[in-house]
RNA sequence: GCAGUCGUAGCUCAACUGGUUAGAGCACUCGCCUGUCACGCGAGAGGUUGCGGGUUCAAGUCCCGUCGACUGCGCCA
């Protein structure tokens, strides 16, 4: 006989069929025993009968066990039916259960209340959680819809090296070792130089990257390796047509999360992004712009600082949403001081960089700008940024030979998943997160 | 790295200003249960209160150190 889904059960009234499934919940009550199997379509309700010579085995069977169930598929009786569950018109009558493989004790039930750290301790188990099971199949169709609408906007994805001769940006701790015969490697930061040399090979490219940041720290929305989503496009006239593809990548993911993740919103109690009607682009305003605004409203003069403190980024968020209807709003004209040396100058707002960041429900999200391609003036800023051009002989060759004007953005998966979702930790938005303390750990016995 | 809060059973949590034998729910073991759906009922087992030191007649509780967690900050995505 073979296998079916259990989400296929409904149209099987009164047939008898096979599925292979975990036990999600046993109830026992005596001569008889209902079960709760699960598997990766669904669920749906087992009982085994008084009298039934599966009785014995159902004593035996214990919640997490994989299981091979022989059973007819029944109409539930009226009064035990429920209406607001799946499958819950239908139950399956159990004829013969095969243990398939057994599980030890199980350390809490699925359904706990958990700390942080438990969940993460015992990550192999708790990602079989409904909750767990939703926020990664809500980053699956993010990343899914991510890919669908570049490739639709002619961008090709390519895959960027993990292991770098150096490093990309000179702003963050980089993970280092010795293995290369007279020269350091660093574990990448950022795709950054490698999908700007790849503009001159495909024009538009995008790659969905691990990137390894060596800061020591454990915060509720850093991570040691995380999911960096990458584009980079050539043939660009300003930071604005970036900024646009992205609002548009951004109301095609939403939409398509609408489409396919409707129930897993539910089970989270998260809300759709807002996104003004008909928007080309999120609403945008200046650094020194935010500033003055920040400063006015709050009393709490800021205009003086290089960056945004996330107490700031969160009330820019507020504001967009009270003001715009938005859930994002990007930021622009950051000063140069505080941006990596390939982005271009601004030279109509003076020391600041074509540049933007895009803040999304109180968090910074994004990062991009237009690069300098101009050889002689990125030489120039990075000399100006204390960096040896020498030691980057190999990604200046992109610029040397040929490179249109171009320009691109990174944003972290795991952010972004968590602030579609209010995850208040973006840990629960990484299946296997690193940070300073945590790396899979053998759980002591 | 800094600051604040916290660390009690496998899990989630109690234990008033220091005061008898550190409790509960879930999970586990045994028994009962023919319509449950977080099944229910009864009994049982389960603890060096993170670890080390100190104060005290007496420490889960106070002090010092250490390890770990969470939140915030710095840095960033």
């Amino acid at each position: 006989m073979q296998r079916i889904m259990i989400s296929d059960l409904s149209s099987k009234k009164g047939e008898e069929v096979l599925i292979k499934c975990w036990v999600d919940v046993r109830r026992d009550q005596g001569k008889m025993v209902f079960f709760d199997f699960r598997d990766m379509s669904g669920k749906v309700q087992g009982v085994v009968l008084p009298g039934s010579s599966a009785i014995e085995i159902a004593k035996e069977v214990r919640d997490e066990f994989v299981v091979a169930i022989k059973g007819k598929v029944n109409e539930r009786p009226e009064r035990n039916r429920q209406a607001d569950k799946i499958n819950g018109d239908i139950e399956l009558e159990v004829l013969e259960i095969e243990i398939i493989t057994k599980a030890q004790d199980l350390p809490f039930a699925l359904d706990s209340e958990l700390n942080l750290d438990t969940l993460l301790d015992y990550r192999p188990y708790t990602l079989r959680r409904a909750r767990e099971q939703a926020i990664f199949k809500v980053q699956h169709n993010i990343l899914l819809a991510f890919r669908e609408f570049l490739i639709q906007k002619g961008f090709k994805e390519f895959r960027a090296p993990a292991i770098v001769g150096g490093d990309a940006e000179g702003g963050t701790e980089v993970f280092k070792f010795d293995y290369f015969y007279g020269h350091t490697g660093y574990l990448a930061t950022s795709p950054q130089l490698y999908k700007q040399m790849m503009v001159g090979v495909f024009e538009r490219v995008f790659t969905v990257t691990n990137v390894f940041r060596a800061e020591k720290h454990s915060t509720a929305r850093h991570l040691n390796e995380y999911t960096s989503l990458d584009l980079e496009m050539g043939f660009i006239d300003s930071p604005k047509d970036i900024m646009k593809m992205e609002t548009e990548l951004l109301i095609y993911v939403t939409a398509h999360l609408k489409k396919t993740c409707a129930e897993e919103f539910k089970i989270l109690e998260a809300n759709f992004p807002l996104i003004p009607e008909g928007s080309e682009i999120f609403p945008m305003m200046k650094l020194s712009e935010a500033q003055q605004l920040i400063t006015k409203e709050t009393g709490v003069d800021c205009t003086q600082e290089p960056d945004l403190s996330p107490e700031h980024e969160r009330w820019l968020c507020e504001y967009s949403k009270k003001e715009f209807n938005s859930d994002f709003i990007f930021i622009t004209n950051y000063p140069r001081t505080k941006r990596p040396f390939y982005a271009m100058d601004d030279e109509e707002n003076d020391g600041t960089t074509k540049c933007f960041d895009l803040l999304f429900r109180g968090l910074e999200l994004i990062s991009g700008n237009q690069r300098e391609h101009r050889y002689d003036l990125l030489v120039e800023k990075m000399k100006w940024k204390g960096l040896d051009p020498e030691k980057f002989s190999f990604y200046l060759q992109a610029f040397k030979y040929g490179i249109p004007p171009h320009g691109g953005l990174g944003m972290g998966l795991e952010r972004l998943t968590a602030r579609f979702l209010n995850l208040p930790n973006i840990k629960e938005a990484t299946l296997f997160p690193r940070d300073i303390n945590r790396i899979d750990k053998l759980l002591s016995e």
